[in-house]
DNA sequence: CGAAAATAAATGTGTTGTACGACAG
DNA sequence: ACACATTTATTTTCG
């Protein structure tokens, strides 16, 4: 029903005809249960929850319908009341919400209502002792609202017997699982009041997987912890509980590491206003702003700190050995140790801790599911008794598998449904598709039906997403980005959209709101863009071309069901946590260059793109559907978490490969012969170059280096896992790259390479290319202009450093990057322009220009700044100042601006590039009597003209622009 | 009946995600 | 290694 093929399925189901037998033999099998503590064993919950879901149908607005005879909202208190009792907390209280609590009559079914939707305020004997209980925690309580309610199961009337015994089953789990007895049991030393009442607000009770934390002494023991749960299983509230333990109880203060900016973000939001109000104080720190002179003194006086591992680094160098301060450290998203590019400094950094010589931290670390989580744990200093594992996931996931059926005359696909928690029970959803049904449509020229080529992967992944429509938000993942990845699925919803009869997602968009995200989307890039054509068609895409900042707009438009579908690449996994209730993998497979071969993504980022359906509190339940049979088996051993990669730090990789290699040439490694290697592999030697650089402090010497290193690798998680012959490699390199440094350090070049964030390499590099006797350096301020950036592209085309780079960029793409056109683009964006506009003039596809913008971005502006920063440092030496204009060059290049009006409003924390230049400009024109260079000056007319301001941009800026800039206008 | 559509088999072409820093004396 | 598009030859379908 809810996916609309009903009538298209071949077995006849006969309770659709016998509703009111199936409903009562449902209900029966409820009161069994619930009469004989049947519920309470783990098989019976199975069916207890199909059960559930069997009587939801009665009572949700889209099935109800097509039975008749039963209370909808009665009938509501049933099902919910059973996820309930199975630890579907959410799911329970979502279906509960669908009602409100004056829908129901009888004191009882107002108790059960007020109960599952955490609503205290009905005056009712039942609620008024719950609310005692909940204020106090005082046990005695619930024991006499039990004893209240058996009274009157003594004297009930039938009626009301079964809502008494249900609530009496409530009741009895509450007692177990609520929220002040857990807290208590896993800590009675805390007075756990103040925290708790403000807890209820959100939840009255702890997951599975947060009570399985608690009973292992998370609060008790100062030994390390690791903890290993799906996502969205409730890491953020248990962190939560863990912090205000550490700070309360334990007096320590705690630092949190959130390696995305967009994490740091959601738990600085999360924990910012609770924590306030507790009176502990929060401050979160990532990308992008320096902190101020008064936030540092706060640092160091703060209880809760939450920071990227880079970002904390780079605070150490201004206050070091910060990290003295924190006696906790938890590791968000720990897996990231593996990671390429970031893995080796998170390593590095706990190196770091864990070398400190004052007391041993306790870690705690968080991570999704890795079979050798044991040995990190041991690493951190815990054992098995501080490990601890839980599946639990507050939604349930279905999956669903594609299977063609039938021959060329009578072709259709059934979806094969698997649930999570009980791999047995199949079902079968008969002709989800079917070629007669759906692949039918008339060809205009000729008038004759012809069959919609159904074939390929993409046309299923995308049939499948459509006609999951109906069902909620659907989202289709793909591991590309190109015609066989995002670009071609979301031609081929255009195509498909416009011939066949499947649901549309035009049909379930918000007109309103969709029109205002039209105008904003074809501003920024045209109208000939794939995501332009996607939005006019009711959808979105997403993934990592895409502008940080439209990636936001995209985000918030299925955050707030503008639109129901969105096509994208692992960009969701990375993501914030989107509502998503259908999840269609169109393939895990992906190039590897390499190896010339298509290989199945890591089974981890499978297992973490899955979890986003179905997001707890948002959804009742999650369908994960995969379309691509070559595929099936490798997902099913992903579901049961079979042979999930292990992780073993980035460091550990490369050490380990270098180990052979040199065990197959018999060789020893030297930096002779590190130098004759190849780009990439002196890049891998960079990348350790610059974490050595990062972690050598103030007292470092040319004399202790050895030592500085020697001690931080012996701590590494590399150096824990590894064998006799990788403990010598990693030693050996890391005394080798010692070396290499250490003149550096002699001449007091760390200073330079820190500040300029450079490599030895690089460093040299640019020292032997630029020239500090040009005028450029002493006359050059805003604005910038073709002479300008024509002068800095000349030194970034004479690096050796970049070559390598811009190879790279030819090979991935077809686009031929000259210098002028990298110039043209570079002006065009300072200038103001949009992607659709420098697409326009520089004959450049748009999701070209976006390639060559993200190229600019990480690749170009990064050399610029060091070239900027190194030339600044030089010429100091000999007095001479460089504008604070070309200081900050590379920021007027990353956020497309060129005066500097504008780079004071995106420090003053405006974000949206439409609205910033459009109130650059009219400052500039109305203010230009004042001193435009002044932050005070530029907030005072802010915050002075705010009216005028909103209606200038109402008349110039898509709504979009407008409300993103109004609401940061609002801090000002 | 004849054009259009479907089928089958062979050949050719293209394939590559994401992310964080940017600093004192 | 694989998905998909294109080409070609042949058969089937339909207005």
């Amino acid at each position: 029903m809810e996916l609309d093929v009903l009538e298209r399925q071949e077995k006849e189901y006969s309770f659709l005809k016998q509703s009111d037998d199936f409903y009562i033999s449902l209900f029966n099998k409820v009161y069994k249960a619930l009469s004989s503590d049947a519920y309470l064993t783990e098989e019976n919950r199975q069916e207890l929850l199909f059960i559930a879901k069997g009587l939801e149908i009665y009572s949700i607005q889209s099935t109800r319908e097509n039975f008749f005879g039963v209370n909808y909202a009665e009938n509501m208190l049933y099902a919910s009341s059973i996820y309930y009792l199975t630890d579907y907390f959410t799911t329970s209280s979502i279906l509960a919400r669908m009602f409100e609590t004056e829908d129901y009559e009888s004191e009882i079914d107002r108790f059960i209502h007020a109960f599952l939707i955490n609503n205290r305020n009905i005056r009712n004997p039942y609620m008024d002792r719950l609310n005692d209980f909940l204020e106090s925690g005082d046990k005695q309580i619930l024991i006499s609202i039990i004893k209240l309610i058996d009274e009157r199961l003594k004297t009930s009337d039938p009626y009301k017997y079964v809502q008494l015994l249900l609530a009496k089953r409530l009741i009895e789990k509450f007692s177990e699982n609520n929220i002040w007895n857990s807290l208590t049991r896993a800590n009675p030393a805390i007075n756990w009041k103040d925290f708790v009442l403000h807890k209820l607000e959100s939840s009255w009770v702890l997951f599975p997987s947060q009570e399985a934390a608690l009973k292992k002494g998370i609060l008790i023991n100062d030994n390390s912890f690791s903890i290993q749960m799906p996502t969205s299983s409730g890491k953020t509230s248990l962190c939560e509980i863990v912090i205000y333990n550490e700070i309360v109880y334990k007096k320590r203060k705690v630092l949190l590491l959130a390696p995305y900016r967009a994490l740091a973000s959601e738990l600085k939001y999360a924990f910012t206003k609770k924590f306030r109000n507790l009176g502990l104080t929060v401050k979160a720190i990532y990308g992008g702003h320096t902190p101020t002179k008064e936030e540092k003194v706060e640092m160091e006086n703060v209880d809760l700190l939450i920071c990227t591992p880079e970002k904390f680094m780079a605070i150490e160098n201004y206050i070091p050995n910060l990290h003295e301060t924190f006696s906790t450290v938890i590791c968000d998203e720990g897996h990231l140790l593996d990671d390429e590019h970031r893995g080796l400094n998170y390593e590095l950094l706990l190196a770091k801790f864990k070398n400190s010589s004052t007391q041993e931290k306790k870690y705690i670390y968080l991570s999704a599911i890795i079979p050798n989580i044991a040995t990190i744990n041991s690493w951190l200093g815990g054992d098995e008794n501080t490990l601890i594992k839980s599946d639990y996931r507050p939604t349930n996931l279905t999956y669903g598998f594609l299977i063609e059926q039938g021959d060329n005359k009578n072709k259709y696909f059934n979806l094969k449904l698997y649930s999570q928690k009980n791999g047995l029970e199949k079902s079968l959803i008969n002709k989800f598709l079917s070629v007669k049904e759906d692949y039918k449509y008339k060809k205009s020229s000729t008038g004759k039906i012809n069959t919609y080529k159904y074939k390929t992967y993409k046309t299923r992944a995308i049939s499948v997403a459509l006609r999951s429509l109906n069902n909620g938000v659907v989202a289709v993942f793909t591991p590309q980005k190109g015609e066989n990845g995002v670009k071609g699925l979301a031609e081929e919803i255009i195509n498909q959209i416009s011939l066949l009869n499947f649901p549309k997602p035009l049909d379930f968009s918000k007109t309103e709101e969709l029109e205002n995200l039209i105008i904003y989307i074809e501003q920024v890039f045209g109208k000939d863009y794939i995501l332009t054509k996607s939005v006019e068609n009711g959808f979105v895409i997403h993934h990592g071309d895409l502008p940080q900042f439209v990636r936001e707009v995209i985000e918030n438009s299925i955050r707030k069901k503008i639109v129901p579908l969105i096509v994208c690449t692992n960009t969701l996994a990375e993501g914030v946590n989107l509502p998503i209730k259908t999840l269609v993998l169109h393939t895990i497979k992906r190039f590897n260059s390499s190896l010339k071969i298509m290989e199945p993504i890591r089974k981890r980022d499978i297992k973490n793109i899955i979890g986003r359906a179905g997001r707890a509190g948002q959804e009742t339940e999650g369908l994960v559907i995969s379309v691509n049979p070559s595929e099936y088996s490798y997902i099913q051993e992903v579901i049961s978490d079979d042979q999930i990669e292990p992780v073993r730090g980035y460091l550990y990789q490369i050490i380990n490969e270098i180990t052979n290699e040199l065990k197959e040439d018999r060789l020893l490694i030297t930096n002779e012969l590190i130098d004759e290697q190849s780009e990439e592999f002196k890049r891998l030697i960079d990348s350790i170059d610059k974490s050595i650089i990062d972690s050598l402090y103030e007292e470092s010497t040319p004399d202790n280096i050895s030592d500085i290193l020697e001690n931080l690798i012996n701590k590494t998680y590399s150096y824990f896992q590894s064998d006799y012959n990788n403990k010598l490699t990693l030693e050996h390199i890391f005394k080798l790259r010692g070396e290499v440094l250490s003149p550096y350090l002699k001449r007091n070049e760390i200073g330079i390479l820190k500040q300029s964030d450079s490599t030895v390499r690089i460093y040299e590099d640019i020292k032997g290319v630029i020239n500090l006797g040009d005028d450029f350096w002493q006359n050059t301020s805003l604005p910038f202009t073709d002479e300008t950036i024509g002068y800095l592209l000349d030194i970034i085309y004479s690096l050796n450093h970049l070559e390598f780079d811009f190879e790279q960029f030819h090979q991935e793409n077809d686009i031929n990057l000259t210098k002028g056109l990298l110039k043209k683009v570079i002006l065009n964006w300072i200038e103001g322009e949009w992607y659709g506009d420098i697409s326009n003039k520089t004959n450049v596809e748009v999701e070209d220009v976006l390639k060559i913008m993200l190229f600019i971005e990480s690749n170009i502006v990064p050399v610029l700044s060091k070239i900027v920063t190194i030339a600044k440092i030089e010429l100091q030496k000999q007095g001479i100042i460089i504008s604070k204009d070309l200081e900050d060059l590379g920021l007027f290049i990353q956020y497309g601006i060129n005066s500097r009006i504008n780079l004071i409003l995106i420090e003053l924390g405006f974000s949206e590039r439409m609205g910033i230049l459009f109130v650059g400009n009219w400052i500039k024109n109305n203010f230009s009597t004042l001193n435009l260079n002044d932050k005070d000056t530029i907030e005072m007319i802010l915050r002075e003209n705010k009216i005028e301001i909103i209606e200038y941009l109402k008349e110039t800026v898509p709504l979009i622009s407008l409300d993103a800039f109004r609401s940061n206008l609002r801090y000002i």
